[in-house]
DNA sequence: ATTCTTGCAAACGGTTTGCACATAC
DNA sequence: GTATGTGCAAACCGTTTGCAAGAAT
């Protein structure tokens, strides 16, 4: 999270097959630099503020590149916009039901126990757990009436 | 699955603090009555053989509504539009890569194991897991060049 | 030089909204 | 009779697409 330069980010982008451009660069830096899990339309704002040309379009479509060959991950938790995460590997997220606001769960489901039964004959490619919930800053509100 | 009669939808319904339309009716039970999870539109044009005068608009009002009063829930899985589902309860699912199929996963995740680190301050009201992958009609594309 | 990427704008698809009419209670 | 639900059509919003100009290799 500290001290790469841009060398290191171009080498992340060849390594995945990339072409680089600046825009790339760009949006990976703003992906790979926040915690949150931004939609292209809140990195668009975050790399518009260094690249005033940039448009939408090109977020999303590069976006999409990146995730196709795995350099990013995409979650689209319930009733929502597609947010994406530099953070690679399995983890979890905890989606605030108010703010809307999401974070790594790091450590918590134990992967072994999920074994799909083998009459389900399903194939499973990968999992995403999503807990949502309200977050330390959201008060329920006032109690859930479900 | 198999007795029910109008009159207990209905008072289904009823317990839920619903007023009573033939609209919902059929609404309700188009999707307690399918294993799929299926969508908005899909559910129309099921209710629309039976009422061909229903409304696309309607059915999305009605499905809100009754996940709203948590008659049924909702389903948005990876990159997807809303399903629902009338089959209440905390269980799983498997979405099909391929065909977008969704199937119940009954008792795969131990609930007890998902605990949520305290420092996180995070309250969870409810979980879902999805498992994506390729059902038993769908072989992977080759293989998934991940 | 060729291929891939960008920017723009228009199209798309699922969903929501506004409103007049109809229906449930 | 009053509140609520319905149907229709337009609006909305996130996302995708087509294409000509530009940049990367």
């Amino acid at each position: 999270m500290e001290g790469k330069n841009d060398k290191d980010f171009i080498a992340t982008l060849r390594d995945h097959g990339l072409q680089v451009t600046y825009q790339r660069l760009a949006i990976y830096q703003a992906l790979y630099y926040t915690k949150d899990h931004p939609s292209a339309e809140v990195i668009y704002q975050q790399v518009k503020k260094r690249f005033p040309m940039i448009s939408l379009g090109t977020v999303y479509k590069t976006l999409e590149k990146f995730y196709e060959v795995g350099l990013i991950q995409k979650v689209s938790p319930i009733t929502e916009v597609a947010r994406y995460d530099a953070k690679m590997g399995t983890h979890h997220h905890l989606v605030c039901l108010a703010c809307q606001s999401i974070q790594d769960v790091e450590c918590v489901i134990g992967e072994p126990q999920i074994t799909v039964p083998d009459k389900h004959g399903f194939q499973v490619v990968r999992q995403q757990v999503v807990l949502q919930g309200y977050c330390p800053a959201c008060k329920p509100p006032d109690s859930d009436p479900t």
